[in-house]
DNA sequence: TATGCGATATTCT
DNA sequence: GAATATCGCATAG
């Protein structure tokens, strides 16, 4: 596993996050994720550590499990030493295995938008606040994984929906994957 | 297909 | 009391 978290970022690419319920496996291949990096001011470390963001400062390889914009929730995979705080938001999936489990969780039948997207990617894989904190590189019921495809060009870009240090290039994509999120023009 | 807007709760000021 | 690492629906073209 990298070092240090852009990297990680895009390392994360191609890999698979597997959620193992007790009957059925879901599973997903990552297909986009954002970096917030260490001095990084749109990073929920960078005001330091509290009671909510606590997993971003885990040894690497953690879930960052927290509710947004009082709807849903998001991922994130720390990426740095213990104490330090720093991860990679998981922001879209190629789902894999469990697709009618991902359905009825989305309420939807459209495969293409089950994960496309930070919230739903949570709601499609069921995951909420009792995996934060999680390792993910442990055996559990969640855990990322090789995966059997490579992963094509990764396209760069800047980062969706925040609003301090929106010039830095720190989204990472699998170009050409119809399941990333975001307008058309953005994944250029 | 693209754009605009309201919903919603937890966290931190 | 303000801000928030978003989504789904409505509307227009």
């Amino acid at each position: 596993m990298p070092r240090d978290t852009a990297t990680l970022a895009r390392y994360l690419i191609g890999k698979i996050l597997v959620h193992d319920h007790p009957r059925e496996r879901i599973a997903g291949r990552i297909v986009e994720t954002e970096a917030y990096v260490i001095g990084d001011a749109a990073a929920h470390a960078f005001r330091g550590r509290t009671a909510r963001n606590n997993s971003l400062f885990l040894e690497r390889g953690h879930a960052y499990v927290y509710f947004v914009y009082g709807c849903w929730f998001a991922v994130n995979v720390s990426g740095e030493s213990p104490g330090v705080g720093a991860g990679v938001l998981l922001r879209a999936l190629e789902p894999l295995e469990g697709l009618r489990s991902m359905q009825r969780h989305r309420g939807t039948q459209r495969v293409l938008d089950l994960a496309r997207g930070p919230g739903r990617l949570a709601m499609a894989m069921d995951l909420d606040r009792r995996f934060d904190g999680v390792d993910l590189c442990a055996p559990g019921p969640l855990w990322l994984g090789a995966s059997r495809r490579r992963a094509g060009t990764i396209g760069v870009s800047v980062r969706i929906g925040i609003a301090r240090e929106v010039e830095r290039k720190l989204r990472f994509f699998e170009r050409d994957n119809a399941f990333v999120s975001g307008p058309r023009r953005m994944r250029a």
